[in-house]
DNA sequence: AGATCGCGTGGATGACATCGACCGGGCGCT
DNA sequence: AGCGCCCGGTCGATGTCATCCACGCGATCT
């Protein structure tokens, strides 16, 4: 993991379909030998998979909240519960007074609110802290 | 924005590396046909770009944290104030007594604190309340 | 009915990923 | 120090793939 390497994840996240020739010329290798490097960083799991990033207001997820999850149980054995709920976007165990904190994106606010039902009837959930978020600012990739 | 873009969209998301042929294949139309709806897809903003995911603790961002930032004046036009603090990966204004949430990846939890200062220096910043994540259940793709 | 347009197919072509042969410099061993 | 090994690179060949074009079909509007 040296400087070429970090060079070439962070132009492969702003660009991941560029030709190797092209990623190769910008940091100074050939194309076989930046193909090697990528087919590397796979490999060790840096990069996890090539993706694409989707408008989420284009495909009627326009409302986004964060809901803090409040329970009287452990929690840890719980993640299928939550994966269950395909609303859910990310899911975490925190610390501090709520045990859980979920992304959640929805239609409308109706639905939100029929995710907090369904986050209720999860074993162990005691109560849920809806923050819905007006406006989004940015949402970048990991900085390098 | 039909079933076929939808399941366009889906398998992109799961890998974006593959040919046009077999996505195609998969949802039964040619490797021409399908090159031109993903063509429009990214036309219309619908896909934003083609990235690829990196293992945050790979890359020296293996702390997690989200951030209320309190505040006591109209943050709306404070968005390059979060911006040039690199750590913070999403930045959001929220409806509830905080007015900003931000998504902070640091390598440490000293770090973490250092992000909190120069939150403390954001021009209305008048609070900030950390909540750090323990361990990450999963973080998916948008549902479609 | 006829014209038009959106959306598809199939084939040609040039670019690109991918692989193998080869090379050189750093490093440990004797 | 000299030797050999291995990692990581270059270069060139080859088959696959993206990309473009000519054309066909059906729905819509006049």
């Amino acid at each position: 993991m040296d400087d070429i390497d970090r060079a070439l994840v962070r132009r492969l996240q702003q660009d991941a379909g560029q030709s190797y020739a092209a990623l190769g010329t910008a940091v100074g290798l050939s194309a076989g030998a930046t193909h090697e490097r990528v087919r590397k960083l796979r490999e060790r799991g840096v990069i996890r998979r090539t993706t694409v990033e989707v408008d989420p207001a284009a495909v009627g997820s326009g409302v986004l909240a964060y809901v803090m999850v409040d329970s009287n149980a452990w929690m840890g054995e719980s993640k299928e519960a939550f994966e269950a709920i395909a609303e859910i976007q990310e899911a975490h165990i925190i610390a501090g007074s709520a045990s859980v904190l979920v992304k959640v994106r929805t239609a409308t606010t109706e639905q939100l609110q029929d995710v907090l039902r369904r986050l209720y009837a999860v074993d162990g959930v005691s109560g849920t802290h809806a923050t819905v978020v007006l406006d989004t600012f940015f949402e970048r990739p990991l900085p390098l």
